[in-house]
DNA sequence: GAATCGGATGTAAGCGCTTACACACGGGGC
DNA sequence: GCCCCGTGTGTAAGCGCTTACATCCGATTC
């Protein structure tokens, strides 16, 4: 029973139990370096007083909060949901805490989160694609916080990161696209505007197309925020072409969807009357009729990989290397084959 | 350029702008306490050293951090990513920043969650539901720290909060499945070990029978994690029963989409031989076919408000104060009507 | 022109913790 | 019995910042 209501704080933690601050900071950092009876005497006074040490000036004078900060573009779907549930299970196998923050897509707002959590004593930083203010690397190498890039990985880019080549993976499933006989092909593609993983995924598009000796053609591109009713709109607006696609390939899951549930309330019979294909493999694609063709990314391995990886570089046992996952189609019934002519 | 190559401090720009420790912190908390002409240099010098304030000592010396917590269950599906969304929204409106935890459904990391996120210097604290350890209320209690409960109300519990009651949204929904003519009422409901606002849905529904003349019986009762499969298996399990239900009430959406997609497997057609219904009105009860007559609950509204209270709360300027928001039914496709026998 | 006042700035005392270093003590080795 | 060593604790110096209080100085007032 202290006199102050206010917490209580390692000198009364000391005070009560008969010992010095550092014999109390010890118990709770190295319990080895203090004998046993001692440790039980200090150990009963942090539970009686209910003491919890400050973050603040722990961080202070240690240098280290075992604190991790992911930024991610978006909650509001379950894009990033999984492989940041994997990277928060892995950290915390590991003892480090997560702390997420959201960037709604927009890079300033992202670079103010960024500044929080480094000044909130973040050790390390998971960051979603390449794409930024330069200006934001440099004060992140100057504060000396480990970065790790993920959901995306390519070779020109020498910046430690973890995921898969977008570019690749897109001009895959288009290469396939083509190959069931479409020739063509409507896009409904993310902003690319600050967003590599989108500009990547358009290009692959755009390298299968232009790599095909059947003369595929694009139809048309349209550019809109990975949104469901967006991709509806956008479904829409390519059907308006006196030539239409016969299939519209979408930036990612959320975007099928939409452009799927607009065909069907069109009157159009997917796949029949027009394929659609998506990308990432959300639950969503596998859940809605017909079933997505899409592009599975492993979020649940990147997560714990990234997890893994950054904790290395937190703990300088690694300066960062990047590591490349394999993706794979996942061919559904969205997707249908055109008859030869 | 200095000899050391680790970030700069305050001192440092003070040195570096001639002036002491005290009008450098001074230009960057209340500039108009400084005189044009210092304030101009002192920024350049930060500018020149790109420092950015250590927030551990600042909380330290300072006692607030502008910084909001939020513990959520799951972000894997998106309950309530699109409230969390809205609060980080009006939080940041505000001069906030929010960090995110997610606790998994587990009382024993949300307990660590929380523990990390008030030592981290959380001025305030949104958490979701009533039911936990009351231990860790008497520790908030005791660091002072606001916490407000979202996702549920309830009159019976004193504690600021936000939100709707569980029981009775529930309980207007079942009776309308009743209205609908249903008398064989299966239930498949989130886990309520320590999850009020399952075990509160699960109480309106059986309200619901209890008040009702017309003779409905609950045919069975499956707890489950909320997720998509485990809905699947549940409504399977269900339907092995030798008299089936004619609807099946769904502790949330998440539930009753993976019960749908089950039903339509096993080739029942929803709703003319099996309806379902749903709780929350998340996207993906819009998006399936039929769409999933569920309980609309205002997950912006709900979310913004939070924001608006806690900070309030934080500031002194309320001891916090509950709200109930208002859900509205939303009938649709998966529910059918049972002709009069 | 002396007294007064107020605004701009400096001084220095913490905030709560970690940790290098100092110290005390008991037991072997000689 | 002396020296040395290792072990367990205590002492105290910061960590980088905010802020109450002291100080200075030019402007105002009479």
């Amino acid at each position: 029973m202290q006199a102050t209501r206010s917490t209580p704080t390692l000198e009364d933690v000391a005070k009560s139990a008969g010992v010095s601050t550092a014999t109390v900071s010890r118990c709770l950092n190295s319990p080895d370096r203090v004998i046993e009876n001692t440790r039980m005497r200090v150990l009963r006074a942090v539970d009686e007083l209910g003491y919890t040490p400050n973050f603040g000036a722990r961080v202070m004078a240690a240098k280290r909060t075992f604190t991790i900060g992911a930024i991610i573009p978006t909650m509001e779907n379950a894009i990033f949901a999984r492989g940041v549930q994997a990277f928060q299970e892995e950290l915390h196998r590991r003892g480090y805490t997560l702390l997420i923050s959201s960037s709604a897509y927009q890079p300033d707002l992202e670079e103010e989160q960024i500044r929080a959590l480094v000044s909130r004593g973040a050790d390390g930083l998971l960051l979603i694609g390449y794409e930024r203010n330069p200006e934001i690397y440099r004060y992140l190498e100057r504060q000396n916080i480990p970065v790790l890039v993920a959901w995306a990985f390519s070779d020109e880019n020498d910046r430690p990161s973890i995921g898969f080549d977008n570019c690749a993976a897109m001009r895959e499933l288009a290469k396939t696209v083509i190959e069931f006989g479409h020739r063509k092909i409507g896009v409904i593609s993310g902003i690319t505007q600050g967003n590599d993983r989108a500009s990547q995924r358009l290009k692959g598009i755009e390298d299968a197309v232009a790599n095909s000796l059947l003369d595929p053609k694009i139809m048309g591109i349209i550019e809109t925020p990975y949104e469901i009713d967006n991709g509806g709109d956008a479904f829409e607006e390519l059907m308006k072409n006196e030539d239409r696609p016969s299939v519209v390939m979408c930036g990612n899951d959320v975007l099928a969807v939409g452009a799927l549930r607009r065909a069907q309330q069109m009157g159009l019979h997917v796949p029949r009357d027009v394929s659609i294909t998506g990308f990432d493999d959300i639950e969503l694609a596998r859940i809605v009729m017909p079933s997505v063709t899409t592009v599975h990314v492993p979020h649940r391995e990147m997560g714990q990989k990234a997890a893994t990886q950054l904790v290395k570089m937190v703990e300088n046992e690694s300066t960062g290397v990047s590591t490349e996952l394999q993706i794979t189609l996942r061919i559904r019934d969205s997707l249908g084959r055109i008859a030869r002519a």
